[in-house]
DNA sequence: CTTCGTATTTTGTTGCAACAAAAAGTCGAT
DNA sequence: ATCGACTTTTTGTTGCAACAAAATACGAAG
């Protein structure tokens, strides 16, 4: 499981703090410490992650390269606030990244990888029930990622990954009217089932359905903004 | 068409100079200014672009995050030489990406693109010809990214884009033996009967033959090397 | 109350020097 | 010649100040 700690955002011991002032913002912002349209500045940054303004800009750099952050003016980048158009494009990248994450992933995964998504889906069973929703998002994507690991392909999760910080912030926004539906349940079931029969098609078809789920949540949220 | 200008990476005028840095930077590695394995160092590219370290840092650190150039040490940032994992991985997600961009695609293809295509192929087979093999690669990429943003999805084709940007040095490496054979001629033609049909299937069919018979001849470039 | 133009503040970018660490070069022993 | 330890050079990173430009606050006119 990836680590929790370091919740606050302050950076830990590294000796590059470029890379370290990166991995805390982004850890922020996939955590949902930040809402879309929140304005971030060098400074503010710098000052919040506890070092100067070029490990600040460069981490600001690097996330708006890979569109987790977004210039909203020449000097200003923001999260970002998806348009339906965005939210569309986002999905079918998605679908064509995790799908094939997913059916690689059948090749490799055993009934321990089944295990540990049991567990985890335990856990998000009981984080609805009690209505922790950071638990919730937590464990649902340690339990999308779990899978998508075992594709063994690091640059296609990192790809997706990049693609989780583009939507999550959006995701956050949604909670916790969304999580009440428990959204996500039965495709993980399917996924489930499918990797203990090994097939790769009923995989790809589970997170698939997933992803599509959660989309058409999303769009009718942009859609009742949008109107107001 | 892209901009040929500029071809010998110096920056023109551009307010942001790490933007522009980045741009000519990427411009040069895509047109195969560097082999697999040169190395780049912050000052080095700074000269060569005219521009001080800031840039020339935030440019290559920029690349490095997207897989255009990776660490070979600690200080060391060099052109990637990709292994036959990488290779391999690098074709599976281009073949995700490129696959549906092809599909989308056929949705707002006209007349006209046909059009601009068998003008490109002229282009191509005219480079063959003439062993002019930068010629072949700059027109063999553009018929394939003018399909590909045809698909209106400009996150999508950003993606492609990086990917190409993996795999172009070592395309590079493989000419001029490589362009012998006429590669790509048959799977450009099948794709301009898809796109006059209308049938997005085969469109995307065509491209997957086409990126599939490029990662053989380059599998077998690694493995010569390999060898050696 | 809204809108437009102005003044003030904030902000990103850039260049640069200092520092620590890594890479390259050197030379001697075997 | 080959390897290894040591010295020199190169290199990435960081912090910071100056500057230009954009964002914001403010206030007057309608």
């Amino acid at each position: 499981m990836m680590s929790r700690e370091n919740a606050g955002g302050k950076i830990a011991v590294n000796p590059r703090l470029g890379e370290a002032a990166y991995e805390a913002l982004r850890d922020r912002i996939s955590r949902g410490v930040y809402r879309p349209g929140d304005k971030l500045t060098v400074r503010s940054v710098a000052e919040t992650l506890g070092v100067s303004s070029t490990p600040a800009r460069d981490a600001i750099n690097r996330l708006t390269s890979e569109n987790a952050l977004v210039y909203a003016g020449p000097k200003t980048v923001i999260v970002p606030i998806l348009s339906e158009a965005d939210l569309k494009e986002v999905t079918v990248i998605r679908i064509a990244l995790e799908g094939l994450a997913a059916e690689e992933a059948t090749k490799h995964c055993g009934p321990l990888d089944v295990e540990r998504l049991k567990a985890l889906q335990i856990q998000i069973n009981l984080g609805l029930e009690r209505r922790d929703y950071a638990s919730v998002l937590w464990h649902n994507k340690e339990f999308h990622f779990h899978v998508y690991a075992q594709s063994r392909l690091p640059r296609l999760v990192n790809l997706i990954d990049a693609q989780w910080l583009r939507v999550g912030p959006s995701f956050y926004g949604l909670y916790p009217e969304f999580a009440e539906e428990r959204y996500g349940v039965r495709s993980h079931e399917m996924a489930m089932d499918a990797i203990e029969e090994g097939d790769s098609r009923a995989l790809r078809a589970a997170f698939e359905a997933d992803i599509r789920m959660g989309y058409l949540r999303l769009r009718s949220a942009v859609r009742a903004r949008s109107s107001a």
